[in-house]
DNA sequence: GATGAGCGA
């Protein structure tokens, strides 16, 4: 390995080579300044500092300061210390901060916005104006027109499986048939039984989501899943320790952990859900009571929403 | 001790 040459940046006439940190320790490698400061009364504080300027020559410089009477908090401590002995180079200095080697920095006060901090104030109005919007707007089931989403229904199995049964929405007239739609008109899955909706070929006949190749749980509902609630986990466990635990069982298809929505920590529970029952059921059996990071593991048969006591 | 998120009109 060749020698690396000193970063040099500026070379003075003097002859060291320095780098450009040492440009700023120049003032202070000098003859230390030398500073006075004396109570003029009436408010104001008088500081004399001699030091050595740029060219070598000595310089005095006087500075007034005008002291304002500003009624703060005082931390006890913060005051206590100011009365301290000073030691090393600023052993012979007077007590209390320095105005050479001192800066009082303004108090910044953070602000969290999300995005640049120019919008954080006008979004606050348009979020209460959707709010607002919304609280005005309400909520008609398109199915038995109940105060509630479509989705919420609880005919919604029953409605939705008959053509017409529905409110006459616009979307259900013919008017409002997708241009996919009306490509295929003579397609009796596409025209017939679908209200004159579109659905895609993997949607049709009963399937509820995209097709199993698709990935995720395929159009499968978590309560459909055989699934287990693990409880008494530790703090720090996540999906892929669950998935590591259980995997041996049989195939996991499905891991919940239960966090804490501000944090993200775990709340000390989860869902697993297997592929097959007996798998599940095996898993059960093993994991619980089975001690996991000094805790000893709980896990049920997680029960779906309704069947719960 | 503990039973899941958020979308949508």
């Amino acid at each position: 390995m060749a020698p690396v040459a000193a970063p040099s940046t500026s070379q003075p006439a003097g002859g060291k080579p320095m780098n450009w940190a040492d440009e700023f320790d120049e003032d202070v490698s000098g003859d230390a300044p030398r500073i006075e400061e004396r109570d003029e009364g009436n408010g104001v504080k008088v500081v004399i500092e001699y030091r050595t300027n740029a060219d070598g020559k000595k310089v005095k410089i006087t500075r007034r300061v005008k002291r304002t009477l500003v009624k703060t908090k005082v931390n006890h401590e913060v005051a206590e210390r100011k009365s301290w002995t000073k030691f090393g180079k600023e052993k012979n200095n007077a007590p209390g901060p320095h105005s050479a080697t001192t800066t009082i920095g303004e108090n910044v006060v953070l602000k969290m916005s999300a995005g640049n901090n120019k919008t954080a104030e006008p979004e606050v109005d348009e979020m209460d104006k959707v709010r607002q919007q919304l609280a005005n707007k309400r909520i008609v089931c398109r199915l038995c027109k109940g105060d509630h989403f479509t989705t919420k229904c609880p005919y919604k199995d029953t409605l939705e499986a008959i053509p017409g049964a529905g409110a006459d929405t616009p979307e259900a007239g013919e008017g409002s048939m997708t241009p996919l739609a009306t490509m295929d008109p003579s397609n009796p899955a596409v025209a017939a039984s679908t209200g004159g909706k579109y659905i895609p070929p993997s949607m049709r006949g009963g399937a509820k989501g995209p097709g199993e190749k698709m990935g995720g749980l395929g159009g499968v509902s978590r309560d459909d899943l055989p699934t287990l609630r693990v409880t008494n986990l530790s703090e720090d466990a996540d999906d892929d320790d669950l998935r590591e635990l259980f995997g041996r069982f049989g195939r996991v298809v499905r891991v919940y952990v239960g966090r804490d929505r501000e944090t993200g920590i775990c709340k000390g529970y989860a869902f697993v859900s297997f592929e097959t029952r007996e798998d599940a059921d095996r898993a059960r059996q093993k994991v619980d009571g089975r001690g996991y990071d000094n805790l000893i593991l709980s896990c049920q048969w997680s029960l779906p929403r309704g069947e719960r006591p």
